[in-house]
RNA sequence: GCCGGUGUGGCGGAAUGGUAGACGCGGCGGACUCAAAAUCCGCUGGCAGCGAUGUCGUGUAGGUUCGAGUCCUAUCACCGGUACCA
């Protein structure tokens, strides 16, 4: 926690990082600013006890307070408890529940009154003391004041427990409802006090009749169906009336201050970590207890505490759901490093986040004798990391917290591990079952089912394979052991290749979300890959083609058989060069589809990381290759040029098969890694004409083509005189037209 | 409960306020083949229509905008986290 305010400013410092991750970190870190306030307490016999702090993020609330709630740990809770046996019985049932904020907060709320009566520190009314559920001793000060009118959870609890609710925070229209009742009255009474209270306004919005019933119907719906929790303006409080949350805040701040009984305060929802677990598996915490000399640690030479091995054996001996080596007598055993006496191992282990929280830092080092070198500031921090969303708040943040402790040691000079953050999904797959006899279920592995369909290709069946008989289809889920649905990569990459596996990972869905493996998908990026590999050795086959170049000079290069053959015919000659100005349309057109992917694949790695899109973009351009026959010279100069650039771009997610296309487009003596990334030539993106959506009142009506340099006026003068727009306007008057240059030209008519 | 996210054809998904469904899978039809596989070509959101085309359509209900899958409000479902699963 002493960290809590730096971890919430550094989230700040990382542009690189999701913003769902660190808008869940902000709220787990829970930065709020309040008043701590004390409340004296008094026993049922009416003399003082301990005084009890409070923490609120609402004191303009204060005047609302109708009782106080402590947890069940509270010292107040145990002090009542000792002379009231149900009381004391209470707390040891909510003690017995469960810890998890997620239980807490969806049980019951429930409470008891302690007996104890605390004293409003304004207006000394005596106020009952509940044990409550809902009420966490580790968060705040283990006590909150109850303002049931204006929070929620409070509100049910007095529901419940029939405690009184007072509302003391109106809109701005209850307000001035109010003031008009004051003034008439004030009138009445002749007392200029309360005209004075008006600021000086003349209200007569309102007649006392019918501001009453604001007043009323206000706070009737708090009675009744729950808190008024946004910010207002105080009623019923007193000398604060009128105050607005910051003058609320301000005021009690100031007086409490004087009186000593409170102050301002920053709390965090943050806690402390506790790293020991009861269990088994993780590293064992290397401190001994001495009764002579307390707990010791470990001497740095008897490192690492290596855990028990025979546990299996141990384990049937001891039953039960204890941690092996807390039951174990004899494991714990042994002297302490400092008077040489008897004494005991710490039986529990580390939470394994200790280890996952500075694994980074030690990579960078590997084989140092401390815990990481100079080498750390080198590498350090982590350009890209990867991992599940998962993560987002426990391990990242222990993560980055552990790095600030490693920069405060001098083991590293940065203040945060990572630059970069990715957050992967997770992969999933279809899972198939049998209902047995028993009620259980046989799994079967998706790669064992064959799918039936209907006329419109809908799923509306599966068989086993090896049987032909029925199997039910479950949900998609995470692949599994127990479901049965897992896929071994290994038989995969046996059986079409690693680079066709990448592939499909990275082509079935945005990196983040989760992937669903389908082996059809994988055959379709082996078609895509056998395609390309047919396209590039095609056109290195080619007499005229540059590759004949690296046979010339010697290179063995593994040629596809086609291109060896041209090549040792001896016809081969230099690649043409592409002359811009003497491109036919076609050639053109290709060569702007090629410059526009280049500028996509560029953009989608390096900053949307969207490699689907990548993938699938560099599957257009393959296609529209495929369709391009020109077997001129410039013709094969513009596809030489687009194939070599696919390969690059293709590199990063199919090493092995562009490394070897590399080659066969005449590059024997270069190694592709070391070839630069292609950069879109602007002049080959140009276009002569563009196309338009013609819209009418917006909905799409026709296309046009116009000039790129097209005026607006002209746009629209194009896209009037379609007759389709023309029949959708019939009986209607244009009332206005929007053109956006490039995009679009909407009609809008009535 | 609270915090974060997701919801689009038969399926995975695309669309960075401007032509919804790119690309891939699946399906249908065709070519090649003695045949099959592989490969190639064409079609493929629903409804109506021979067709041109029209119309509806991005979980649901509203709203902002000339224009909304995209922004806002409410709501439903699902996924992740909720501090001892890691």
């Amino acid at each position: 926690t002493d960290y809590a305010q730096e971890l919430l400013d550094g989230l700040d410092t990382l542009p690189g990082w999701p913003d769902a991750v660190k808008t869940m970190q902000r709220n787990w870190i829970g930065r709020s600013e309040g008043l701590e306030i004390r409340f004296d307490v008094n026993d049922a016999d009416g003399n003082a006890v301990e005084p009890v702090s409070v923490f609120t993020t609402r004191p303009d609330t204060l005047m609302g307070v109708t009782f106080l709630s402590v947890a069940a740990e509270h010292p107040l809770a145990l002090l009542a408890a000792q002379s009231k046996p149900v009381l004391a019985d209470f707390i040891a049932e909510l003690r017995q529940g469960g810890v998890s904020e997620a239980e807490l907060e969806t049980q019951e709320k429930r409470g008891m009154d302690t007996g104890l009566r605390a004293l409003h520190p304004v207006s000394g009314e005596e106020l009952p003391v509940y044990v409550a559920n809902f009420v966490l001793m580790n968060y705040g000060t283990g006590a909150v004041m109850a303002v049931p009118a204006h929070d929620q959870r409070d509100w049910e609890f007095a529901k419940r427990y029939s405690l009184p609710i007072r509302m003391v925070i109106v809109d701005r229209g209850v307000l001035d409802a109010l003031r008009e009742i004051q003034h008439d009255l004030a009138l009445g009474a002749g007392a200029d006090a309360m005209r004075a209270a008006l600021d000086g306004r003349t209200v007569d919005t309102f007649s006392t009749a019918s501001a009453v019933q604001i007043i009323e119907g206000f706070e009737q719906r708090i009675q009744e169906q729950g808190a008024y929790t946004e910010r207002g303006l105080l009623v019923n409080s007193g000398e604060y009336d009128g105050f607005d949350f910051q003058q609320a805040l301000d005021a009690l701040a100031e007086r409490f201050k004087a009186h000593g009984r409170g102050q301002r305060r920053v709390n965090f929802r943050l806690r402390d970590w506790g790293v020991s677990r009861q269990r088994y598996w993780g590293c064992p915490i290397p401190v001994i207890r001495c009764e002579k000399c307390g707990d010791v640690p470990v001497p740095e030479e008897q490192l690492p505490v290596i855990l028990p091995e025979d546990v299996a054996e141990q384990y049937s001996k001891i039953g039960g759901v204890q941690s092996p080596i807390k039951a174990d007598p004899v494991w714990r055993q042994t002297t302490c490093p400092t008077c040489g006496g008897a004494a005991e191992r710490e039986t529990d282990t580390f939470d394994t986040f200790m280890e996952s929280s500075w694994y980074y830092a030690r990579y960078t080092s590997p084989g140092a004798t401390t815990q990481v070198d100079e080498r750390a500031n080198y590498w350090l921090p982590v350009d890209q990391y990867i991992g599940g969303i998962e993560h987002a708040i426990l391990h990242l943040l222990y993560f980055r917290f552990y790095h600030k402790l490693l920069r405060d040691e001098g083991l590293v000079n940065s203040d945060e591990p990572a630059t970069n953050l990715l957050c992967q999904g997770m992969v999933i797959a279809e899972t198939f079952y049998r209902d047995n006899a028993d009620g259980s279920k046989d799994w079967i592995n998706p790669a064992d089912v064959e799918l039936e369909r209907d006329a419109r290709a809908r799923v509306i069946g599966a068989k086993l394979k090896s049987d032909g008989q029925p199997v039910q289809i479950g949900p998609t889920e995470k692949m599994s052991k127990s479901k049965n649905n897992g896929i071994d990569p290994q038989t995969m990459i046996g059986k079409y290749g690693a680079d066709t596996v990448r592939l499909f990972s990275m082509f079935a869905a945005p990196p983040e979300q989760s992937l669903e493996w389908n082996e059809a998908g994988v055959e379709g990026m082996s078609r895509f890959l056998k395609r390309f590999w047919r396209e590039v050795t095609a056109h290195a086959a080619n007499p005229d083609h540059p590759s004949i170049q690296a046979v010339a000079e010697g290179h063995a290069v593994s040629l596809p058989l086609q291109a060896r053959e041209a090549a040792e015919d001896g016809r081969g000659r230099a690649a043409e060069t592409i002359d811009p100005a003497s491109l036919d349309p076609d050639q053109k057109d290709l060569r702007r589809h090629l410059h526009e992917t280049i500028q996509k694949v560029g953009d989608d790695f390096g900053r949307r990381h969207a490699f689907n899109t990548a993938i699938a973009a560099l599957m257009e351009l393959l296609n529209a290759l495929n369709k391009f026959n020109d077997q001129s010279d410039q013709g094969r100069a513009v596809r030489h040029e687009a194939l070599e650039a696919m390969v690059l771009l293709l590199n990063p997610v199919v090493p092995h098969i562009s490394h070897a296309l590399w080659q066969v487009l005449g590059h024997a003596a270069t190694v592709l890694e070391d070839q630069p990334w292609p950069q879109a030539d602007a002049s080959a993106m140009v276009r002569d004409t563009l196309t338009l959506a013609v819209q009418v009142n917006g909905k799409l009506r026709a296309t046009i083509e116009v000039a790129a340099n097209a005026s607006k006026e002209e746009a629209e003068a194009l896209a009037l005189a379609q007759p389709q727009v023309a029949h959708f306007l019939e009986g209607l008057r244009v009332r206005k037209v929007i053109v956006v240059p490039g995009k679009i030209v909407n009609i809008v008519a009535g």
